[in-house]
DNA sequence: CTATTATACCGACCGACGGTCTATTCTCAA
DNA sequence: TTGAGAATAGACCGTCGGTCGGTATAATAG
């Protein structure tokens, strides 16, 4: 094989892509490290360079998730026009399509992300993401106890159950995933709605705001993201990926 | 080797019984069929008798914890004398120490179910006692809204947030065995007792109650359980076994 | 313009893993 | 008594994550 040298960066960069499309693509055990050096073209050695183990390379990938989902947020921090329900109303609205343009993208995320192969993955991303966001929600949940806006106590608990249910809906999405038929699909879809709407309400709840005040989402944003898939058949990433991969 | 013949059932349970111990000490991933088998002292052929696949023992694994778990707490459901309220509040105090007597105990499963490397088995038991579970959730709730006790909507939803309080706790309980010195634990045990008291009042609030009404356990129980750890000490079974393992 | 060192890369090799297969022994109903 | 099938044994297989000795290129010093 020729050798081909390049910026170690770039390098390393490469190598987290084609890692987050196989472990998203075929789950964290699944991929195997076979697959990551023959998709991004280099060797054994040459991996073993840039990352210490198998488990080093994912978690560079949580982090690097973390670290994107909180760049595409910071600008609301910034904005002095927000009161703290604004900015937390913001937060909940941006961490959710941070990177994510089209309702179709958000479908592929999603059903990548959800599926039950991953949950070592996903919950790896979410201990980064919790990690980074805890100290901006924390702010924000201090600044509305102390301007009077939110009625509760212990701030840091009560930020961790905000991003906890966030792991909560995992299972949740899974489900609504795991049904076959389009019409399971359209019952799945109702229950996700129902069961944002719940969870709003139980925030609610626990901040001592009257119902209705948090927003995780748009209305309609669930039923939008969820048909996205009869668009994209079953060309699903999935699919595509794994024929180009036993040839 | 000598050719040592059982009752099929009696050798399911064994199997289970050993691979129970090696899971939780050594996590699933870790705890090879070999060790399984080595443990049980049978060999490949007669494993793969009783079970297609090491992932269909775990899943076998989950479902006898849930089995256990909900046979716990049968008893609370036929109780007549019992309103929702304390119908639930008995739900949530059992299912916390079904088949464990004493806070030594409790510590050990602790200890063990919430080490990072058990996120997969801790995953798989949670899905299989929340399906064993949800049911008999449900329609506490559904009573306790019949009769006014609970003001909210969404019966299904609430037993789910329910629930996964117990799966979101994972985090928090493994953050605190994390820290090392007894500094760190003193301080991680207050954040648990703190965060503990929050999840009720969150539960409070969701179900309409006044602030106060759940009791997910009895106040000063997670530092009974925590300090269990000092009475025994190194001894934990993690070491005992990995000791005994590597000879 | 060398000589030397550090970095990027290669790929054969390793032990351990989960899983398969064939062979053997035991049980028990007909 | 026998034969079908359940229960057990253990050699064997392909693949996995990881190691290692080595090579080519880039960077630096003399």
């Amino acid at each position: 094989m020729p050798r081909i040298i390049k910026h170690p960066e770039l390098r390393r960069e490469e190598l987290l892509d084609h890692a987050q499309t196989l472990f998203l693509t075929h789950g964290y055990d699944k991929a195997s490290l076979n697959d990551v050096i023959a998709t991004a073209g280099i060797s054994k050695g040459a991996f073993y360079h840039y990352f210490a183990s198998k488990e080093a390379l994912l978690e560079a990938l949580a982090e690097r998730f973390a670290r994107q989902a909180l760049a595409g947020v910071q600008d609301v921090l910034g904005d002095p026009a927000l009161d703290p329900l604004g900015r937390l109303n913001a937060l909940l609205a941006k961490s959710r399509q941070a990177k994510v343009e089209t309702a179709a993208e958000a479908w592929t995320l999603f059903e990548t992300m959800f599926r039950p192969e991953n949950l070592v993955l996903f919950h790896r991303i979410n201990v980064a993401a919790n990690a980074a966001f805890s100290p901006l929600l924390v702010e924000i949940i201090k600044q509305g106890v102390a301007d009077g806006t939110f009625r509760t106590f212990d701030p840091e608990g009560v930020a961790d159950i905000v991003m906890q249910f966030g792991l909560a809906t995992h299972d949740v999405i899974a489900k609504a995933f795991a049904g076959g038929s389009d019409a399971d699909m359209d019952i799945a879809i109702e229950t996700l709605e129902r069961r944002v709407r719940l969870y709003e309400i139980a925030l609610d709840r626990i901040l001592g705001l009257p119902d209705g005040s948090i927003r995780i989402g748009e209305p309609g944003y669930v039923r939008a993201v969820m048909t996205a898939r009869r668009a994209s058949p079953s060309s699903s990433v999935a699919a595509a990926a794994s024929k180009a991969r036993r040839m």
